[in-house]
DNA sequence: TTGATTTATTTGCACAATACAACTAAAACG
DNA sequence: CGTTTTAGTTGTATTGTGCAAATAAATCAA
């Protein structure tokens, strides 16, 4: 009786976030390719917003090939928003780094989005707002735990550090 | 004071939904990839779950230009999965439905997916699940009627039936 | 009815995303 | 010092994507 119930509500659960997925996929195209940028591109760029990463770091950080940020990366220093940086003790890393155009950009960006994100939560009667939150914190972390024991990103050798 | 509230949600919203994102997205790689068939290609499978539909509304329904859409069922086509039919009545209509062997492989990912759902819900308390599925339907309706009112498809001319 | 317009789809084209495998270079290990 | 591991790039192939042009069918207007 409980595992029947638990089965719907996975059930449901899943036809729920295919939707959303989906929509949301949907709102970051349209939101970040009209700047200078693309959806991946600008993945890339919100991972280096607090800190430089190295490329490892950042293709585990995507569940991404190495390969895959390597040339997301050389597009984007194309364009001038990251540059590359050789660890002056192990000179095998690279950092990677956004520029200042690059922080300029990703703000824009981000401020966009979350401007959609506030569009959305005013559809939301605002007593239950803070719920909403609470319970997207509570996915998150179960979607991280269940991916730490269940997981391999594609590039295997994944020291996620 | 109520709006700067407000900011602070919409942006702890827009980090958590974009963690999400990312872990979802890294989910579906995973567990749809290794079938025979890809993410998009899935996609495509799951919005003929329930009813053969035409080119321009498959196209809709994941907010994707008609061409895309066009070659994306092209693969399909080509390994089994999906088959075009002409609408007898408007010539110019292509009605793309699932084959036998479709069902059955969307019915094995379905099934995967679904089980993943399970053990993420089971990583959250017994009492909070219900509230988890309310809470992610109101979003499921916000997002979908904010993008109602402020979006557009790419296929421009969409008459979103 | 016929010509113009709209609508549904496909194709041509160009580029981005992606992974795997092969390669290079540097570090670590014994 | 030679072997192995690690970080990153490059070669190759496939898919995804959108825009524009082409095609074909339906609709609309005189």
């Amino acid at each position: 009786m409980e595992n029947k119930a638990l089965d719907e509500l996975a059930t449901e659960m899943y036809e729920i976030v295919h939707e959303l997925l989906k929509k949301y996929q949907f709102r970051d195209r349209n939101q970040i390719c009209c700047h200078d940028i693309t959806v991946s591109q600008c993945y890339v760029m919100s991972e280096l917003k607090t800190a430089p990463l190295s490329m490892r770091s950042l293709a585990n950080a995507l569940f991404l090939d190495i390969s895959t940020m390597s040339r997301v990366v050389d597009q984007l220093q194309k364009k001038g928003y990251a540059e590359r940086e050789q660890d002056p003790g192990d000179k095998r890393i690279i950092y990677v780094s956004l520029t200042e155009s690059g922080k300029k950009l990703l703000s824009e960006i981000e401020e966009n989005l979350i401007a959609s994100e506030k569009e959305i939560l005013q559809q939301i009667s605002p007593a239950a707002r803070h719920s909403v939150l609470f319970v997207l914190r509570e996915l998150e972390k179960s979607v991280a735990g269940w991916q730490h024991h269940c997981c391999v990103v594609p590039g295997k050798n994944q020291s996620i550090s």
